[in-house]
DNA sequence: GTACAACCTCGACCTCACTTGAGGTCAAGG
DNA sequence: CCTTGACCTCAAGTGAGGTCGAGGTTGTAC
């Protein structure tokens, strides 16, 4: 009757643990299907969602505006992907910068970083 | 004498409040040169240094990997740089990846991600 | 000589994303 | 009957990176 799943199959597929999954339920980011017994029982579709969410947080998104892409139901979520990828390209761009200025740092002959008098213009 | 500043002179020509000054030398991330009657008093290089934890904070570094750059008189932080690019390499493909799954998703139909059962196999 | 801004310390508080611990329930197996 | 294991709740703790407020001092201007 139920191919419902209890939150140890659910940890055990998707790798998260099962705290996590229950501050998940906490927060109203992943809600189990329903109880049986006061025990959480999820669709199996949830690992899906959670798949998701551990995605999304990897390229650098909170639940927050996880959750906010879960539930929109405007299309908004492609502006908010956008905004992140903007984000993540700016991010990059910093990136280069630092880069660029430690190694005109590495050209001064400076031992330390920290002591380099010319930080951050130009050696 | 001296050209030391204040830190409320180098709160504002860095855009670091005094209380995140405070905070920094606190964790002897960034320490003033010394004291005047009990007031903080910083080299004007210290601007520099400011500059580049922001810099290199904006980057994805946090303040420790900040101070071992920093303080680092082995030539070890060019290691840590490469790591830190590595790093968010990475992340510009899980974003690509999340990017193309949500893709998936806005072509199913589906109204609402959350909704959708095929999460987060292909449509 | 007193007002005022800018500084000081110390400890508490904040957000985020969890983790940990104490104490309790429930069903199956020996 | 008793243990084991998986589950439950609720509260508190963690760590990063600060922010805030109370209460006190310093230095300059009028």
């Amino acid at each position: 009757m139920s191919d419902l799943l209890a939150i140890g199959a659910v940890a055990e597929a998707t790798g998260v643990s099962v705290s996590t999954l229950r501050y998940y339920d906490q927060i109203k980011l992943i809600a189990p299907t329903g109880r049986v017994g006061g025990k959480r029982r999820f669709d199996p579709a949830s690992i899906g969602r959670i798949n998701f969410v551990r995605r999304a947080q990897a390229t650098g998104f909170s639940l927050e505006e996880i959750r906010a892409i879960l539930d929109d139901s405007d299309g908004n979520w492609n502006e908010m992907v956008a905004d992140k990828l903007a984000a993540l390209r700016s991010q990059r761009g910093e990136l280069d910068v630092t880069i660029r200025m430690l190694e005109e740092v590495s050209h001064c002959g400076c031992q330390v970083v920290a002591e380099c008098p010319r930080l951050p213009g130009p050696c």
